[in-house]
DNA sequence: TATTGTTATACTCTATAACTATA
DNA sequence: TATAGTTATAGAGTATAACAATA
């Protein structure tokens, strides 16, 4: 349906704005968002963001430069780093989602109230099935696995 | 709305992976969707995908490289050329299309007939009302410029 | 002078393959 | 051996600034 199309590139587009607002890519902004309720791994980071893991390295090497998350040492598999969002990448996060807020209240603006609760009824109905379909589990956060307190360098 | 950033990305994401079978990416079948009814300048096609001209300059020699796209110098203007799609590349896009026909099918499979018809129905009109809140005519072609039916190398 | 398109350059994002350290 | 993560490398996509050709 053409019009599913047309309707991702708009808000995909609005995503885009307020996220070059605030010097962000869409990208960044989908893993701050992650990491509001997460700690993950950088496997289960790949996972949840469908990228190849080597994609998530350079991903958080950018963010953690400029101080939006941090590695943090499992404690019980030394091969592994967990992911957490910093003070300041929590701050940008929620402007951000405030900005983006925004933007849909503009784009749903003409809609009625009816409308928008379809809409959003139907979108997350969409969203959850297509989750479940490829096995990832993207509305709830995991038990936050046991980890050092101490940062990773790189 | 929260739904609305996940549907985007479930949806984009879906876009994606039809996209990547056909070996393309989304910004060149959004390229080749609009050449379907149009013979774009640079510039037009700047203005309809929100990119700088210097970036419609890197995608169309990318399209051109695969003989999906050709430039024809304008012959009312000697500093434009219009893009326009190759038999080859609308093969591609009319393959592109029904394969992400398939996909939508499966995301919107759980919902109702009535469901369906509302979500197409909000959908086109967030589209169009967001078209034309920042003055750009997605739907509809304009009438084709004068433009010599002699390719231009590059 | 202004506009159209390209070029030069730089950065983000992405994947594949090879590597290391750990399990 | 297998897994977690990184590095090396390559390519697409994007923007800014400077440029040539044309208007």
């Amino acid at each position: 349906m053409d019009a599913m199309a047309q309707l991702t590139f708009t808000v995909h587009g609005a995503l885009a704005r307020i996220a070059a607002t605030n010097d962000l890519s869409i990208i960044q902004i989908r893993l701050l968002g992650l990491l509001r309720d997460r700690r993950p791994t950088i496997t289960e980071l790949a996972a949840l963001l469908q990228l190849d893991k080597s994609s998530v390295t350079g991903l958080v090497d950018r963010a953690q430069e400029r101080g939006l998350v941090q590695r943090t040492a499992s404690r019980v598999d030394g091969r592994s780093v967990h992911v957490s969002i910093t003070p300041v990448g929590r701050e940008v996060i929620d402007a951000g989602s405030a900005a983006f807020e925004g933007e849909i209240a503009v784009l749903v603006a003409d809609l009625t109230i009816p409308q928008r609760t379809r809409l959003a009824a139907i979108a997350t109905h969409i969203v959850a099935a297509d989750a479940q379909r490829r096995g990832i589990d993207i509305l709830n956060a995991e038990p936050s696995p046991p980890e050092s307190s101490t940062p990773v360098r790189r």
